[in-house]
RNA sequence: GGUCUGGUAGUUCAGUUGGUUAGAACGCUAGCCUGUCACGCUAGAGGUCGAGGGUUCGAGUCCCUUCCAGAUCGCCA
């Protein structure tokens, strides 16, 4: 049982203590971080979330107090009172290395087991452990840090939005399942048996309501949810910065939000960011990086072959283009020395996860080609794609053929796979780019039908709008995504604001009317009472801390993140639950009796 | 749903071709120590080798099943 504070008060926090504050008497509280025991004399390294300080326990002070101070370990809550004095040896490892306190009086305010990791950055725990201890885990400083970090990138996004005329309109958690996009999280209805809400894969159709509703600019910093299988940087409860403004178009959403981004790289991390922001219009992100959020710190662009490889010897070549596919080829500038025939070998199973079926390569040396593909290629074909590829001694040349999207998604993936092994990036170089003119509707040939690439409220580019019904493949959208350094951080769109328009894009999708209306009534019905032209743009929060704290997972900047099961290792969630739970829930019909319920569990 | 990596002391790891009593470091416990700060010195405790099954005279090691964690493809409008 630990001892009560019976009114004492804090007066500083650790971390901040200096030398200017020598001679001062003080009140501490926090953990005890490490306690070194010399005879007569005890060290005590104090911490708080400002950091540590070193206490001292000498014979000056009470016997009690003394031998309270040999029994402290590990992770004890303590509160001292003492003197701040000058450090006859100075740890410069410290911030706070110069001074120290000599404490006269000692309240142990709670005892710690020995905890199963060590409370310490450099602490190398599994994450299973750190997963299930997240409350030890949190205690590490660099923990800390990084939600300490993320608070502040909200708090200046707050303040930029509430300055600029924004709102910040709560939305509903409890909500109604959408059919397009990801799984919904399900949530039973017990008043209305057999019923179900969602929670929200993002609050959009409520803030396009919010819109017609007046609120002219919105901003919301919320939960999203979706049942998907996760990934480094992927949970299923994530943090959105939610944006929608009235009276706009897509310049406009674009102008206010590089003064945004601006903004936050400035206040968070320090960064200048020159505005404008490049823009890149989707297909040509396709054509040059493979892929729709490029990572322009590099080169190492694809290059397109098929005209040169029209027609040659090698079947490969001539069967992807035959099958309407592509040939394209990477030009590795200068890596001939740093690949080695073993590191080609490692590319082609890399590219092979993407569906692609080999990584063919030519090696540029003085005076001749290595290839194994050579042999199927006149001399001139392969001077040919040497030039095309502006290749020089020294390079490698890496091709893909396949269908297109194979040779977009293999080459797309690879390059940033090639700069992360020849380390062509740094650190602190970030760039950021709109990509724009995505396309409106992508054909899904699992269920047989176009689908919204982006969402089905995003309208469509007014020059491709005749083209809806007669070749709905070729309309672009006004969309945009922001990308920085090859991550998409945000995306957004104007959206149709017009209930005709709305009713031919669910036509586009294959919804009849009575559908479309069972699902989306409610914003058909809303935009016949004079809806003003809107748009936004949502931000992935965690993946903007990610990137601005140089971390490579998601759930080192989320408090409670969830296992790749989507399970909670601490509380144990998902659970099961009690029978009768079920049956109030109308899930399960049997009402039983509470001894039975685990039996019954078992066997559903 | 697929592919891959890992699971041995509280923690991080080592553990040879299957072979005696499964080791190290840190941590922990006890003792000594008045200027340490990764304190030091001495002594000690601590193991369901993720779980289940199999092969074998013998399994941490080989095989099968399974659980957990991670990476990734599919998926994520």
């Amino acid at each position: 049982m630990g001892e009560l504070l019976n009114g004492m008060k804090r007066s500083h926090m650790c971390g901040i203590l200096r030398l200017e504050h020598i001679g001062e008497r003080v009140t501490l509280m926090g953990w005890v971080q490490r306690k070194r025991n010399l005879g007569g004399l005890i060290f005590v390294d104090l911490r708080d979330k400002t950091g540590l300080v070193q206490i001292v326990f000498d014979t000056t002070v009470s016997q009690e107090a003394f031998d309270k101070a040999e029994g402290l370990r590990g992770e004890f809550v303590i509160a001292i009172t003492g003197e701040i004095k000058q450090r006859e040896s100075v740890n410069d490892q410290l911030p706070t290395g110069q001074i120290e306190i000599f404490a006269d009086s000692l309240k142990i305010l709670n005892e710690s087991e020995v905890p199963p990791i060590h409370i310490n950055d450099d602490d190398k725990a599994n994450e299973m452990l750190r997963l299930k201890y997240r409350y030890l885990d949190l205690r590490k400083p660099k923990m800390q840090s990084k939600l300490v970090f993320r608070s502040k990138l909200a708090k200046t996004v707050r303040n930029f939005l509430d300055d600029n005329g924004f709102t910040e309109v709560e939305t509903p958690v409890l909500t109604k399942p959408t059919p397009e996009g990801a799984r919904d999280y399900l949530v039973p209805s017990r008043v209305n048996q057999g019923k179900f809400y969602a929670l929200p894969q993002s609050p959009q159709l409520f803030k396009q309501i919010l819109m017609v509703s007046g609120f002219d600019r919105y901003y919301q910093i919320v939960k999203c949810f979706r049942d998907e299988d996760l990934r480094a940087d992927r949970q299923p409860e994530f943090t959105q910065i939610d944006i929608e403004m009235s009276f706009v178009e897509q310049e406009d959403v674009i102008a206010i939000n590089e003064v945004l981004i601006q903004k936050m790289f400035k206040d968070a991390i320090g960064i200048d960011v020159q505005l404008p922001l490049q823009q890149m219009p989707y297909q040509e992100a396709m054509d040059r990086y493979g892929v729709d959020k490029p990572d322009v710190r590099f080169g190492l662009e694809l290059v397109s072959l098929n005209d040169l490889a029209d027609g040659c010897g090698f079947k490969v070549f001539t069967d992807a283009l035959a099958n309407g596919g592509d040939v394209r080829g990477i030009n590795i500038k200068g890596a001939g020395e740093k690949l080695s025939r073993k590191d080609l070998d490692k590319l082609q199973d890399y590219v092979k996860t993407y569906g692609a079926k080999g990584l063919a390569w030519a090696r540029v040396n003085e005076g001749e080609i290595t290839s194994p593909i050579a042999k199927f290629f006149s001399e001139e074909e392969m001077q040919a794609i040497v030039t095309r590829m502006d290749g020089e001694v020294g390079d490698v040349l890496v091709f893909v053929a396949d269908k297109s999207n194979v040779v977009y998604d293999s080459l797309g993936n690879l390059r940033n796979e090639l700069a992360k092994r020849l380390e062509l990036t740094k650190e602190d170089d970030y760039k950021l780019l709109w990509v724009t003119d995505f396309p409106l509707l992508e054909y899904d040939e699992e269920a047989n039908r176009f689908a919204a690439k982006h969402h089905p409220f995003t309208c469509p580019k007014d020059e491709d709008l005749h083209l809806l019904e007669t070749d709905p493949g070729k309309v672009r959208a006004k969309a945009y995504d922001i990308v920085l350094n090859g991550v998409e951080i945000g995306g957004g769109s104007i959206r149709i604001h017009n209930a005709d328009l709305q009713g031919r894009m669910f036509k586009a999708l294959g919804f009849t009317e009575e559908e479309a209306y069972d699902k989306f009534g409610f914003l058909l019905d809303a935009f016949k009472y004079g809806t003003p032209p809107h748009g936004g743009i949502a931000y992935g929060l965690d993946r903007l801390v990610m990137l601005m704290t140089g971390t490579d997972n998601i759930r080192e900047v989320i408090a409670f993140p969830k296992t790749q099961n989507a399970t909670c290792l601490m509380t144990e969630a998902p659970t099961n639950v009690d029978a009768n739970q079920l049956v109030e829930l109308a899930i399960q019909t049997i009402k039983v009796e509470k001894e039975k319920t685990e039996e019954v569990l078992l066997n559903m």
